[in-house]
DNA sequence: TTTCTTAAATACGCTACCGTATGGTTATAG
DNA sequence: CTATAACCATACGGTAGCGTATTTAAGAAA
């Protein structure tokens, strides 16, 4: 996808009768940038040009800078809660099941706005502790499934770390080949993390 | 590590009479720079302030920033060349054991400079795949181990990319325990990685 | 000593971006 | 129909960094 396509189309009345943007639309802007450039590339006026506005309109809904990026941040986190965890805890019923859907959804998505944020968070000591945070969390959820499987507490510790890694490995590297046969590399993987002695 | 401790003190003679800088100077402290505050922040003017120097030395080594941030980049991948994987080559002698090196060596350093350049790839292409073609050289080596202890080649890399994953994701993580609870951990993860049925 | 070469200083113009101040427009509540 | 609030434009001053052009200095070579 091209930054040129980012802009967006906002709530537009009738024709090409562009109307008020709210906080929200210069978030979810830069979200898109982030994932796509890094967080040194989400820059007020650039910004603006994208959303075909000056940065007046910008400083009207934010004091700097700084409360943009901090509203990203937030604005990841609430979409974070009640996310994947969910998802998966939804549709499946054994705990075997579940880890399996947990990597099959790491697949789906590129993952590239969770790396944007990871490597944001190797330069802010905010973002690194609230991404430590969701990572904790979801490592927890992890151990749990192989505590209900019967594992115990330190070996489901290993193997939570190592479905984890898996998970950020899968975005992190662009390696991936081709779907059907990553699918089939997940059940293994799945075998390979489930089998004991 | 302070950045400010960062300033090279590069072949000096007898007492404050700093001598002249050669091109590698500047590639040590830009390596330095890019790992601990990403690409975005290795600019010629701040690093010449580090160095104790106007940017007219800069200028007289490279023709522009771009060219310095090439000569990282090259400098990673001659250090590359000849390094983990010639390590864990030398020491071991079989396949299993070289694995265990290679999961041990991984938590020795933090990783950042790796790390700041995986982070850099996703915003350059030039440097994506140079990195790629590392990780695919790393790849294929820990899928031959995986190979001389006799599982089937498909086995072998996912195998080799489970092991990958958790380099990457030590790095990545910053969640580290205790490096005694590390070392127990790595443990459990060769052995669930060479279990087999 | 003079000259040549290498390394660095200095000074300059340029662009990108930040943040502020101020004024203009439009929708809507009263 | 007007007053207010929300939204945005315009114009400004400031900083940081890029790259160039020119000059200075110091050591090697002649």
């Amino acid at each position: 996808m091209d930054i040129a396509n980012l802009s967006i189309r906002c709530r537009m009345v009738k024709k090409k009768e562009s109307i008020k943007l709210a906080k929200q639309d210069w978030i979810d802007l830069g979200r898109r940038v982030l994932a796509q450039k890094g967080v040194d590339s989400v820059r007020v006026e650039p910004l603006a040009k994208l959303l075909n506005v000056t940065k007046g309109s910008f400083y009207w809904h934010f004091k700097n800078r700084e409360e943009l990026l901090e509203a990203i941040l937030q604005d990841w986190v609430n979409r974070e809660t009640g996310g994947i965890i969910e998802r998966v805890e939804s549709r499946a019923s054994d705990a075997s099941t579940k880890l399996l859907h947990l990597l099959e959804i790491a697949i789906q998505d590129g993952g590239q706005f969770e790396n944007a944020i990871r490597s944001w968070a190797t330069n802010d000591l905010k973002v690194a502790t609230t991404l430590d945070q969701i990572d904790r969390r979801r490592l927890d959820y992890t151990k749990t499934l192989f505590l209900e499987m019967g594992f115990t507490p330190f070996e489901a510790m290993v193997r939570a770390r190592m479905v984890y890694y898996s998970l950020i490995g899968e975005c992190t590297l662009g390696a991936r080949a081709n779907r059907a046969e990553r699918s089939e590399q997940i059940r293994i993987e799945h075998l390979i993390l489930t089998r004991r002695d």
